[in-house]
DNA sequence: TTGAAAGCGGTACCAA
DNA sequence: TTGGTACCGCTTTCAA
């Protein structure tokens, strides 16, 4: 509809050529005063807008960043996704937005399809788990939250370990010892860092680790609610848990209300990552929390960054990781007892 | 980095001109069973994926589409731009997002942006009230949830009277006399239809509307909370609350939580949209369920349907209505009393 | 059935 | 300081 207007309306409105009208545009080359004001005034009537597209056909660059997830609804993603817009658009970029489903299929069909030629970079959470993958991407990435090692390329993650382990410490120091984890799966360093940190904690504090207290499944919250209730009903429940992700946790909430029991008085819980429930119950659920628009904020103007330096291809990843937080609220009993360590 | 390959050399791999591997890879054209395969093999040794931009100069059309929304943080939203998606992806086109945070200085942004260009159309949740602004967007637009008379655009939208007198009638027939409402702005039909609704149950069931009870402000969860407190702490407080949308129903699950009453015995609630607390508490909070998801599906077909109608002006905007549902949950209280009408 | 070439809307080099 | 023009990668007439 409507057929937009061209640089070369604008040249013959402005009685100048279509070069000098390019040169005004992007105000490099010398210009005199005289002709400047004529072709912006001519801009302005018109209503101008250059055509992205092909400026990209000769510059080689869109100006658009890519910020692949796996989906839309989890806050963390969101979160993520602002940062990326937030900076990249304060920078003069465009961000499309790519979700996979977390299914390597759907994230190589990202990486096939025309909308990874059109973008001059990409912010990523990735499914792949194999560093070849990520090798053979021959364009600027930012791997968000899941790192992969050897992939070569920048990412930004948050301490996963450390926020398992201080989480772990915390249940140590209020005096437990039968002390459950409920976590995703052990693919990635998220779900790996998190269970070597609770496992360390563990060590440190000279706990057995019992298999039984060990819950490893998906990060959905369903599982958080079957696994609470299997951990309960064992003969020697455990007195505390820490719950590995935020839907996990919602999904512990559930089950602890379900079985009638109080949190913090009948069963102690802390929680990675904050989420709806864990905020609204009484007492609230304690958990880490992860800076998670800022990683977004990071992975953007490392992403730009990379985009300034261009072609230099000598140059080594950069692996970024954000301090998580432990928030103290009611939901962890102390249990008296000496504390070692 | 990495030089992209192109159409020249399939051509020249194949032995063949840049038009007949076009020919082949679009399909038209006769071209003999033997050049076609001999390029297709090229075009999959060579790993070849047109540039889109290219084509787009040529073709005038992008296959990308564009969801503009005012957060990502609302699931609401994500809802639909997922519903968008999927329906695109399925037609071959790709869709980039676009969050205005509901500021028409943004959104205007966006519709002046070269982003605006590089879409075929727009699914658009929008910030602007007035018909003017939607009438100069010379491409397809549907607009979603909230609909514009006189915009002369497509739109899907739910029954929001519909869905307030449903709630507010249940409130009645359930002996209520004292029903609050706490909503949105009345700025589009969202906020004005479910305002509607509510004062046309009253009106037919013949009580009489309290100004008192009627809290106006913003669609979010802290306007909910502190209209609750409000209400609750009036010398003759209502028996049961309307809350206009899931932001608004959380903020009054946590008001009630906090004034220490009981949802269903001390106060009835019914909320418009399904959120995460209404679903969590005990009893479970009685909504209005909308077809979200849905709403994203439709948008896109009837997106769709216009690119492919083409040019063909004379058409009359459509609107499709959707329905909504009551979930019935404990969070009404039955006072008996008799129910006119 | 196939190829040559114009043109989409810009940029940037080379001349003037 | 300005203009002419080749070229970016592709589609699409027109001829062969």
């Amino acid at each position: 509809m409507a057929s937009e207007i061209t640089i070369k309306d604008v040249a013959k409105q402005a009685n100048v050529s279509v070069a000098t009208v390019s040169r005004v545009l992007n105000g490099l080359d010398r210009v005199s005063e005289k002709t400047r004001k004529k072709v912006q005034k001519v801009v302005k009537e018109l209503n101008y807008v250059p055509n992205t597209m092909a400026v990209s056909m000769v510059t080689k660059q869109t100006q658009m960043l890519a910020v692949v997830v796996p989906v839309f609804e989890n806050p963390f993603y969101t979160a993520v996704i602002k940062g990326t817009v937030d900076v990249a658009s304060q920078e003069g970029y465009h961000t499309v937005v790519f979700s996979t489903n977390d299914n390597e299929k759907e994230e190589a069909a990202f990486f096939m399809s025309s909308l990874k030629r059109n973008v001059d970079g990409i912010v990523l959470i990735g499914a792949h788990n194999n560093p070849e993958f990520y090798q053979s991407i021959n364009k600027p990435v930012i791997l968000v939250d899941r790192y992969i090692e050897g992939s070569g390329l920048d990412g930004v993650v948050i301490d996963n370990f450390r926020g398992a382990y201080e989480s772990t410490k915390y249940l140590i120091e209020n005096g437990h010892r039968q002390i459950a984890i409920i976590s995703g799966p052990q693919t990635f360093n998220d779900g790996i860092e998190r269970y070597r940190g609770y496992q360390q904690a563990l060590k440190d504090y000279e706990i057995d680790f019992i298999p039984e207290y060990s819950k490893q499944g998906d990060w959905f919250e369903d599982h958080g609610y079957q696994s609470m209730k299997e951990l309960m009903n064992l003969s020697n429940p455990p007195t505390a848990v820490f719950a590995a992700n935020n839907m996990i946790c919602q999904g512990t909430i559930k089950a602890i209300r379900d079985l009638n029991l109080q949190i913090g008085s009948d069963v102690s819980l802390v929680g990675f990552d904050e989420n709806t429930l864990a905020d609204f119950v009484n007492p609230r659920v304690s958990v880490i929390k992860r800076p998670t628009y800022e990683m977004g904020i990071h992975a953007a103007e490392m992403l730009l960054q990379r985009l300034k330096q261009g072609e230099k291809k000598d140059l080594v990843p950069r692996k970024l990781t954000l301090g998580v937080e432990l928030l103290k609220y009611g939901s962890v009993k102390n249990l008296g007892g000496e504390i070692n360590a």
